[in-house]
DNA sequence: GCCGTTTTCGGCCCGACTGTTTTCAGTCG
């Protein structure tokens, strides 16, 4: 069992025991429960067997054993049974935004609606208005959420998909007669959310590819198959699809299920202009070399190589015609992360920890930007904290060689606008993130005005994720992002595309509005433990679908450049 | 639930906002 799979279950644990009314402070132990497991690196299973378990900051004699239930036979019992007692829908409802265990226990109780689609025919009905707390606004506010989360109908986050796709990937390679795997799909578009994970495999024989596929332990079951396809649903909720061709055809295969539908159609429509067409014979024609790659199949088009995130129709195939496609950013060019949070505050690791891992990244530096005081949940820190904070890093700064920690901080963005911190100590910290973390539901007017007058502080380097979305449960907030665009360029200030793969924020979109407006964005993983810093990559990927180069990204400088920067600008 | 001891139980948890009320419970980060 992967330690993911183990932290979902301790936060299932946690949702059902707040619907049942449980301690506060039992349903906080597993929450961070799973948090801490799902940021484990090493395997849960041999931290178990070497009884290590207990060992782990925050997982006690109770978690431990409830752990090792897990690993050993697959399941918990005590979860079992509270899966009886609560039916899983009511967990779906308490999703919708405002919410929570009480209100989603009252429907239960008085409406005996434990589903979406139940709850959404109550809304529609007029029975909600009548409970406690409700009213007809609220039953419109449910039916908005409800359709909204089925438009989105079982997409998951990027991360998600790609975990799963590496590790049946590794194992269809693993197997006799497999020459080469690649994913296609949104998944190699690097899209925010993905539908179903698509496979395709190089191999001899189809069905044996197949058979060893359906009893990987991610598999639930087969859902179709034929000569040279497979579907498989699988434990995570994700459909995979296997595609197995002939050595020759794996390219051509690869291109065609990459995709998207716009990409290829606008494609064709390019080649109709020349008289000539995108079928799959003439592109299985000019890829005779079994290893080539798909460099050959846009020569064959006409066209220098197009990479997958660019695949959207957003102007590629012109682009390209006329040779000025971006120089796309690359991982590599990332030189440092400019915002990551602590043990200081909420994180959960110490400053070392964080500086020792960014070094193995190849970093010249990093930043940390621990919370401000409001933030008191996330153990905000006080003036006389982040002192001491900052004190702390300017003496790690006298040991460290080739390497600079900058002093920071996430400032919030307060409800009326001020920032969470005095402008005197703001000036004199090295880096500042100013966020919104309070007030989401203001109106555009006052959260535009709001983010402005963050933008328009002379001591606030970036703006931390800025329209404060998260994937698939929250939308951003009401946000007039034109203007907040122009004011940035007018300041200097730069914005962040967070990496966490909730948010990606700017998306692609708008971090190429960005960059036409010519403003310069810092690509930030906001981790909160040593796992999470690996997030880059997904910031990365929503900076090359959004065209950026290294001169858009700030902290592709080296450290020194970087200083000079900010003062500059 | 975990933690840290003063080793056997008390502390951990916070404030703003929202919507529906009219003084506050529930939600959220």
């Amino acid at each position: 069992m992967r330690n993911v799979e183990v932290a979902w279950v301790f936060q299932e644990l946690a949702d059902l025991l707040e619907l049942k009314g449980e301690e506060f402070f039992k349903i906080r132990a597993y929450k961070n429960a799973s948090r801490i497991l799902a940021g484990l690196e090493e395997p849960l299973e041999d931290i178990w067997k070497s009884g290590r378990l207990e060992k782990i900051p925050g997982i006690g004699r109770n978690i431990a054993a409830k752990v090792a239930e897990i690993l050993s036979t697959g399941r918990l019992k005590k979860h079992e049974e509270l899966l009886k007692e609560v039916p899983l829908g009511l967990l779906d409802i308490m999703s919708l935004p405002g919410i929570g265990p009480k209100k989603a226990g009252m429907i239960y109780e008085r409406l005996g609606v434990f589903s979406l689609d139940g709850l959404a025919r109550a809304a529609k009905e007029g029975r909600v208005r009548d409970l406690p707390g409700m009213s007809g606004k609220s039953e419109k506010e449910i039916i908005r959420y409800i359709e909204l989360k089925k438009d989105r109908g079982g997409r998951v986050l990027l991360a998600m998909a790609r975990d799963l796709f590496m590790e049946l990937s590794d194992y269809i390679k693993m197997l006799p007669g497999v020459v080469r795997v690649e994913v296609g799909g949104s998944v190699r578009r690097w899209q925010e959310t993905v539908g179903d994970i698509d496979l395709v495999a190089a191999a001899s024989d189809p069905q044996s590819v197949f058979d060893a596929v359906a009893t990987h332990p991610r598999v639930r079951e087969v859902v179709e198959k034929d000569q040279s396809r497979a579907r498989f649903q699988t434990y995570w909720g994700i459909t995979v699809d296997l595609e197995v061709v002939p050595e020759e055809a794996f390219v051509p295969a690869l291109f065609f299920c990459t995709g998207s539908h716009a990409h290829l159609r606008r494609l064709q429509s390019f080649l109709a202009g020349k008289g000539a067409n995108l079928d799959p014979a003439s592109i299985a024609n000019v890829c005779r070399e079994p290893l080539g790659d798909e460099r050959e199949v846009y020569a064959s088009i006409g066209l220098p190589y197009i990479p997958p995130e660019l695949r959207e129709d957003r102007g590629e195939v012109e682009a390209a015609s006329e040779h000025r496609l971006p120089d796309l950013l690359e991982l590599g060019d990332i030189k440092g992360d400019l915002h990551i949070h602590t043990s200081w505050s909420d994180g959960l690791c110490t400053i070392e920890q964080v500086v020792a891992r960014a070094r193995q990244k190849g970093y010249e530096y990093i930043a940390v930007t621990d919370h401000s005081q409001s933030l008191k949940i996330a153990k905000g820190l006080s003036l006389n904290r982040l002192k001491e904070q900052h004190h702390e890093v300017m003496s790690l700064n006298k040991k460290l060689d080739n390497f600079r920690v900058f002093t920071g901080i996430e400032v919030d963005i307060l409800p009326k606008g001020g920032l969470d911190c005095p402008d005197n100590i703001l000036k004199e910290v090295d880096l500042v993130v100013a966020s919104v973390h309070s007030a989401f539901r203001q109106d555009s007017e006052t959260m535009t005005a709001r983010i402005i007058s963050a933008v328009e502080n002379k001591n606030v380097d970036i703006i931390g994720h800025l329209t404060g979305r998260l994937i698939t449960r929250r939308e951003g907030y009401a946000l007039d992002l034109e203007r907040v665009l122009e004011a940035a360029a007018s300041c200097d200030t730069i914005l962040e595309i967070n990496s966490s793969p909730a948010r990606l924020d700017l998306n692609d979109v708008n971090a190429r509005m960005a960059k036409e407006k010519g403003l310069k964005v810092a690509i930030n993983t906001d981790a909160h433990d040593l796992k999470r810093m690996d997030e880059m990559v997904y910031g990365v990927a929503v900076a090359r679908r959004a065209w950026l180069e290294t001169e858009d990204v700030v902290n592709t400088l080296s450290a020194g450049a970087l200083v000079k920067y900010l003062k500059d600008k």
